[in-house]
DNA sequence: TGAATGACAAATT
DNA sequence: TAATTTGCCATTC
């Protein structure tokens, strides 16, 4: 019971970790995390996450600098990053050149 | 135990 | 240049 895996456990601290106004990929996430090409698995970490959960898991976008979510999901992370400051056309698109993390 | 899944990314058309 | 396919691998069912 409760014994996570060491991935999953990487990847919480990982996104916890990203500053407030600054975004991240998911493969940098996944390269972090000691698995460079399990980009996919981080989004998968994240799909799971229980509804309240206070990780800032709107501030992982793809490699092409956009949203990944779809439908409401895709607004909620939208609105979540320009709360902090974060520009998002309507595309759902975000500079990654200005918001980038440099970890 | 194994097949299916998928909030990606790179390669190919 | 954009769309489609292929590779990837932790997790779920």
């Amino acid at each position: 019971m409760g014994e996570q895996s060491n991935f999953s456990e990487r990847v919480w601290q990982i996104i916890a970790a990203i500053p407030k106004g600054k975004v991240t990929t998911y493969g940098d996430v996944a390269l972090l995390a000691g698995s460079p090409r399990a980009a996919r698995q981080v989004g998968g970490v994240l799909r799971r996450l229980p509804p309240g959960s206070k990780l800032p898991w709107f501030r992982v976008i793809n490699r092409h600098g956009r949203i990944s979510l779809q439908g409401e999901d895709l607004f909620r992370q939208r609105d979540a990053l320009e709360a902090e400051g974060i520009e998002v056309n309507d595309a759902g698109e975000i500079d990654l050149e200005k918001y980038r993390w440099a970890y």
